[in-house]
DNA sequence: ATGGACTTCGTTGACCTGAA
DNA sequence: TTCAGGTCAACGAAGTCCAT
């Protein structure tokens, strides 16, 4: 570095300023607008102050000056790219394709944006994004996404599970870690954003919402006007939602938000906890599956989540306040915390919070130790901080003294001898018994330690949640068949096995429990909403491990045209989430009766026989496969 | 140890690419 | 044809990596 600087200071006295070499690009391609004008702009501000290193407070001011010119300021250097890149269009030869670049964390999740509209709102407006259940963004202080701990986070974030283990745990996200993160309600009615199109046409024209989705410039000349009626509150949520809370790898914003934005006086009544949450799940596994680079999502949700859960404190010293999570990170917080999180060695070094009151998962039962100890560990040894056991980690040998102990998830600690080595701990844990974590569920088994784990994983009195939004039961299934027909008798459908059983669905029903009256078991027909009609699936409530299925079949039919789906029931340890990967039936929303509601004949067979008469082995391998229209008229 | 090339950081917008 | 996702221009300081 020093190096550099001289040699600069060296050409500076020479009158002349010599470029350093860059690579030897053949035509590059002209700069847009904003490049021509942050150019100036960055020049500027760093010469006027020396005391700002990097690009970041000047890329940051460049975007503040850039969003409050006018078009017309802006006309200068849109005029000049235009020209440039008319020409590069003319007369540069077409370039080659290059491979795909593997930079860093690609995402249009952009607080600062949201925080400049939201500095411009009138009293009126605010009052009107608080009455939508809103009002905790306006004490939005993070205004820059860190971009490598979002990075660090994405690579730990368990999908299937909806967790992110990191820092040798297992720390479970719920919609109530939404809330109480960004301060949106985790309950209510769920959020669909698809169904027929014709009702938001009108809609979509008003944004020109044509083929490249609403443009985030156009929401925000929107807001820049004092009106603070429904207009005003379908453009901010549409905004929030394209920048921060739900954006896609777009800039511009989705135009299929419109589906639910069409009564704006419902807004306040929505889960919006969960719709985050699947939006980001949804995102986070595409781009674990390399569907596509850029990450969508609530980024902003994800890092503010690591920094109140992970402490990265000096024992003794205060962690970060409880309550509006979201109000309590600004970018001063945020430098400091880095800067701390680096102190330590990288991400991963901290310690995770057990506090109830920390965030909404529950207590501490629901942070789950991950099945790592004592001879198995996640990811690389440079990730995590010294309290995973590792094999060559002189540190945690000497920590041994010659006890066995239990921690809090019950999992033995051998506290031997300094020399000991982790396949004596294997020996000892051994000998260890203990009861079944679901011995509260009414499962008996006492297990050695190494078993007990392999026992759990296939333990039939695994707990199940009803399925009912408003019950919070949790039990084995058995317990839970009771449990539904004593408490909710009335909230599902009683069917027999092997019968027939026509069933209609609201608009408004996402699904529709179905007990049987053989045996009790469970059933859900769960039912989705995609851009051309409704997906409707069965799924039985048991233990995701137990191998037991049930031959189902469903159609629906409409004059003399009839959609039929026949597949095995797979098993939910309660309400299905998202979209899960078992076979669905579509059925087009002209299938719809003249009330909008779902008309489907259900049957659902306990008895195996009857599977192999109706479909030979090559259909039932078929219909393994899932995530498949499977449709016969 | 030193020099120097390369990379990273954040931001916006225009165009390219490829899947459906 | 439509639409969503990806890339790359620029800026300056500081860090990283490799060759000498």
């Amino acid at each position: 570095m020093m190096g550099k600087r001289k040699l600069e200071e060296l050409i500076a006295l020479e009158g002349k300023k010599k470029k350093k070499k860059k690579k030897q690009v053949a035509t590059p391609r002209p700069a847009c607008s904003w490049v021509y004008f942050s150019r100036e702009f960055i020049r500027e501000y760093s010469a006027s102050h020396p005391e700002s290193s990097g690009l970041k407070a000047a890329t940051k001011a460049a975007s503040d000056a850039w969003k409050s010119m006018s078009l017309e300021e802006k006309a200068k250097y849109t005029k000049r790219s235009r020209e440039v890149w008319d020409n590069y269009l003319t007369t540069a030869p077409a370039r080659a394709p290059k491979p795909r670049k593997q930079t860093n964390l690609v995402t249009r999740c952009s607080p600062g944006r949201l925080f400049n509209v939201l500095q411009r709102l009138t009293p009126d407006q605010k009052a009107a994004v608080r009455s939508m259940g809103f009002g905790s963004l306006l004490g939005l202080r993070c205004r820059t996404l860190r971009r490598s701990l979002c990075l660090w986070l994405l690579e730990r974030f368990n999908t299937a599970r909806r967790s992110l283990e990191i820092c040798g745990e297992r720390i479970p996200l719920s919609p109530k870690d939404v809330e109480l993160v960004m301060g949106l309600a985790a309950s209510g009615k769920d959020v669909v954003n698809s169904g027929p199109d014709d009702l938001i046409v009108e809609l979509r024209n008003s944004y020109n919402a044509t083929n490249h989705g609403i443009s985030v410039r156009l929401l925000e000349e929107r807001l820049a006007a004092p009106e603070a009626g429904e207009e005003f509150k379908r453009s901010f949520i549409l905004y929030a939602l394209g920048t921060v809370l739900c954006p896609t790898a777009r800039l511009d914003v989705s135009p299929s938000f419109l589906h639910f934005l069409t009564n704006m006086d419902t807004i306040h009544q929505y889960n919006w906890g969960k719709f985050l949450l699947d939006r980001l799940v949804r995102e986070v596994s595409r781009f674990h599956q390399g569907k596509q680079r850029a990450v969508g999502g609530c980024l902003l949700f994800l890092q503010l989540f690591y920094y109140e859960t992970v402490s990265v404190e000096r024992p003794g010293s205060l962690v970060p306040g409880l309550g509006p999570c979201l109000s309590s990170w600004g970018e001063e917080e945020i430098t400091e915390r880095e800067k701390r999180e680096r102190e330590l060695g990288g991400y991963g070094f901290g310690e995770v919070l057990y506090k109830e009151s920390c965030l909404g998962t529950e207590s501490s039962r629901c942070r789950a130790q991950l099945d790592c100890l004592p001879s198995g560990r996640m990811g690389t040894s440079s990730e995590h901080g010294p309290a995973l056991g590792h094999e060559g980690n002189q540190v945690e040998r000497d920590q041994m003294n010659g006890e066995i102990i239990m921690d809090e998830a019950n999992l033995p600690i051998y506290l031997g001898d300094k020399n000991v080595v982790c396949g004596d701990i294997e020996v000892v844990v051994e000998s260890v018994r203990k009861a079944c974590q679901n011995k509260e569920y009414g499962c008996k088994e006492t297990l050695d330690y190494m078993k007990k784990s392999e026992h759990e994983e296939t333990c039939s009195y695994a707990p199940c949640t009803c399925p009912l939004l408003e019950c919070d039961f949790v039990g084995s299934s058995e317990q839970l068949s009771l449990h539904f027909s004593s408490k909710h008798w009335d909230s599902g459908r009683r069917f027999r096995y092997n019968c027939p059983q026509a069933i209609s669905l609201g608009m408004n029903e996402p699904f529709l429990v179905l007990q049987a009256e053989e045996d009790g078991i469970l059933f859900l027909l769960n039912k989705g909403i995609e851009a051309i009609g409704n997906t409707i699936m069965i799924t039985c409530i048991k233990p995701s491990s137990s191998k037991e299925t049930f031959l189902y079949d469903l159609v629906s039919g409409r004059g003399i045209s009839s959609l039929r789906l026949k597949s095995f029931t797979q098993n939910f340890p309660g309400r299905v989430e998202g979209f899960p990967p078992v076979d669905f039936l579509l059925i087009p929303f002209r299938f719809l009766n003249s009330s909008r509601q779902l008309n489907v004949e259900v049957c659902i067979w306990n008895s195996t026989e009857l599977v192999h008469p109706i479909l030979n082995s090559a259909h039932q391998k078929q219909l393994k496969r899932p995530n498949r229209y499977i449709q016969m008229i």
